[in-house]
DNA sequence: AATGAATGAGACTTCATTCAT
DNA sequence: GATGAATGAAGTCTCATTCAT
């Protein structure tokens, strides 16, 4: 692939990943191809169709939530904190688009389920850690837990410490746990 | 009004109600009246349009879910079984539409704004209530607890009692209480 | 026919002859139906078909039209005045609706074109007579004078001595007779 | 612009023009797209949608006669010959599309606004100079003069020298002008 | 017979996708 | 290879016409 090309892609894959981010998975073709600066020609020429890029911007954003899962394993830390830290990268992703990816069931595409299925594997054991650590509830399969990040992140303007991630967090920690709970929500007005 | 127009209108807002509720805010005006058995002159004939259509399914589950509220709150109970119960009569309804028409801002329709009013007053009530009796955690708004509502049960499929529900609302639990987290989530296998 | 039957026929000829004056022949059905105070079933029940009662509404336009042609031919006034008689007949009534159905060019119906002739074989008569005494220009025929009457008349709003059909006379005006011209516009600040 | 573009774009207006003329203002988008060769995506690529299209036919035509206007003015004729070569420009344009927006009374578009205006200035002078000059009744407005023509070239095949324009422009001819209404109209067999 | 509800074709418009330049 | 113009299917809405009550 020449030079201009490979930046042409990164350009549509930034702005991409931007605007559905923010805009949600909606975000028309055009659109997409003004916010990178090229025309709907350019766009097609890289990603097939409007699914392509979908899961395309969805395998990227897996990759680097899987690489920061995995710095963050590695680290001597609770596991607790390491789901934490795997909460916190979420933010500010289009893990709409992840979702409504999820929910169409597109079972076609190997490399988005092997990055699923890596992703769904580090979570688990995370999961399975930090149950064993005693700081997750126990009543719950790594899916689920998959299934509430997406929730507590799946809004526009999700940010890591806000009162939907706390109280999701909160209802994920362990009861028996007496740390429990220790975040505080601020209070908005509205 | 004619048998037959009250039975097609009947139609219409039941089929609209359950596709809303199952497949979001979007479903096709021709859709619903396929799903209707109906032509989709006939819908425009009962709603001028689809806003219309969509504010009188979102007017008529308020209502059902403000019944449903003020009877749970007469009741000699802990708040927090109410807010529970109010929970569990929102799951299967289009709370979506309601998240969508909330978010577009419609400050034009008397009826609906009432009925948003009236709802979050109940359940302004109902949340003070409970943070006064110990179990609602303290640190959240009423629009914020309304806000967790709403994400847990935006979407398809929604159960009162899974998972997610049962995290939140264990989330939402006051800290300090012992009998918390009672709930048991039951592990599904996807 | 029952005489509620007939009641209601004279109802729809009657709003629609208005409707078609003051509107154009663009008004919808349930508008006359509605007009009428009836169903558009009852309308429906009368005419066939949208065209038919347009036709009909030309019709009774015509046979007006043509009595008072008729009785003003009779009188014993100089033939232009039996023009301008004819002009301010025709003010207020639905000119443009026969204009379109003259142009959509039905041959069909032979009650309608029975009736045109019958108009045209008048004005003809009028025109010629006209013609002969030296007011009406010689170089037109009547169907010409016929189109310029349809003209100054197919107006919303238009009155038998408002400039347009001041203009129009005096431009059919025969150009040798000194006492042409006589009529004097009043000059409307718009 | 790409030279195919520009292209189609002229196809466009051309097409629009015709059909705006012949079949006055309500032709359908996709007649005019089927009457350019083209789908009525390429329309609405061309014009945001329909009231652009028909505002850019009635500047373009406004365009052309105020051009035309502006040279006739020019000439050393009199004003009456003047008015004639405005009224002839005229024929065979969209003037019906011109008097629906009008009526329409659309205030936001500016270009329009100043052609419409600029158009009646130059009417206006001739009208003055006609009537100062002796040529043209001193009854009428220079309105009313415009409305006269609206009235005269607002037909389909209206054409610069058929009996309705002649006799229209014979009754705006001064009375007291020994010269007047030397032009004959056609006898045509209809 | 009257009613007005139901129908569906057709109008306007948007946007994913294809294709000429 | 890039561009943005062209396409047409699909969505919303209207209205002449048919039909159940």
């Amino acid at each position: 692939m020449r030079a201009d090309a490979r930046r042409n892609r990164e350009r549509i894959t930034t702005a991409a990943l931007r605007l559905f981010a923010e805009r949600g998975p909606e975000v028309s073709m055009e659109e997409i191809a003004r916010a990178a600066g090229l025309g709907v020609g350019t766009l097609y020429r890289h990603f097939p169709d409007r699914r392509a890029l979908a899961k395309e911007i969805a395998a990227v954003t897996l990759e680097d939530l899987l690489d920061a899962a995995r710095a963050a394993i590695a680290r001597d830390a609770p596991r607790w904190d390491v789901l934490r830290a795997m909460v916190a990268q979420a933010a500010g992703r289009p893990m709409s688009l992840l979702k409504s990816l999820l929910e169409a069931g597109d079972t076609e595409t190997p490399r988005l389920r092997e990055l699923q299925d890596a992703y769904n594997a580090s979570l688990t054991e995370v999961v399975r850690a930090a149950q064993d650590e005693g700081t997750l509830r126990r009543d719950l399969s790594p899916d689920q837990v998959m299934g509430l990040f997406n929730l507590a992140l799946c809004r526009p303007g999700a940010r890591a410490d806000d009162a939907v991630v706390t109280v999701v967090l909160d209802g994920l920690r362990s009861r028996g746990d007496a740390a429990a709970g220790t975040g505080q929500v601020r209070v908005a007005g509205r």
